[in-house]
DNA sequence: TTAATAAAGGAGTATTTTGTCTTTTATTAA
DNA sequence: TTAATAAAAGACAAAATACTCCTTTATTAA
């Protein structure tokens, strides 16, 4: 579904958020043993992020990656695209480069929806939404 | 959501289904051709699916590959598990080996349900199902 | 019974994805 | 202004996936 890149990505955002609305600024020392990946693979997968506007980062001491306001106000979907791109969205089951709906593949109808509930549900989930459910551990990050 | 190497699986035992509704073995240089796969990763695909039962073949002059009426009500979740495995229907969205009802990762439940459509939806694919739209060209196979 | 055909098997290569390491740059505070 | 901190950047390394090529085995039909 997403690349593992992605998976990183989505489990460091919705940990950063969560201390973000705590109010904390957090490093990837921290946010790689909270979300269990890799410290400089997820270093990078941030920098990405950072890159893209879906999060914050500041150098030095006292320094770290947060969301601003604005930033939890992104959907989940924001993340996928800014990492794996459009492919889950918009690209074909099969694989076909054209497939359409005037040239479908024999599974194009069927696919269609199950992309659009995707979708549809990525881009109703802010990341600021996980914060709770992570304090209060009704939710989890650790693989 | 598949691998490359089950899309190419996928649109090889529709394209040998099709052929077979009309009492026809196909050789894999003819299905190559046809669902525009490369020819000897095709093999090794169809090899596999060939010891998982799910496709017959023949060799010699008049072999190639078949569908016989059993195979042909498999679904295409049989041939997505074949290849890919369990994963896409089992496993957690962000990688989280342990995600379960009891422990959650935060898109547990947004995801359960679209895991389950798609299951749902592969499930009741007979593949023999495709046959009419690809032979009257209301589907497409090419990349 | 031999030649031709076609899949099976095995041992690779190539590419992409995932992940690491080291150096540089920016910020803070003593 | 210097030492410590922490992210950015860039160049690699490892692993997984995608794909190829060559040899072997089975089948058919002349």
């Amino acid at each position: 579904m997403f690349s593992r890149t992605c998976e990183h990505a989505i489990r460091a955002v919705i940990y950063v958020s969560c201390q973000s609305a705590k109010g904390k600024r957090c490093g990837i020392a921290e946010i790689s043993v909270a979300v269990d990946a890799p410290e400089s693979f997820t270093a990078k997968i941030l920098q990405d992020l950072v890159k893209k506007g879906l999060m914050g980062s500041a150098k030095g001491p006292k320094g770290g990656f947060y969301l601003t306001q604005e930033m939890s106000e992104c959907s989940m979907a924001d993340v996928v695209r800014a990492i794996d791109g459009e492919h889950l969205f918009e690209g074909c089951a099969l694989g076909l480069r054209q497939c359409s709906e005037k040239r479908p593949c024999p599974l194009h109808h069927e696919f269609k929806k199950i992309r659009s509930e995707i979708r549809t549900m990525l881009e109703h989930s802010r990341l600021g939404a996980f914060s709770d459910n992570l304090t209060n551990k009704i939710a989890f990050l650790k693989r």
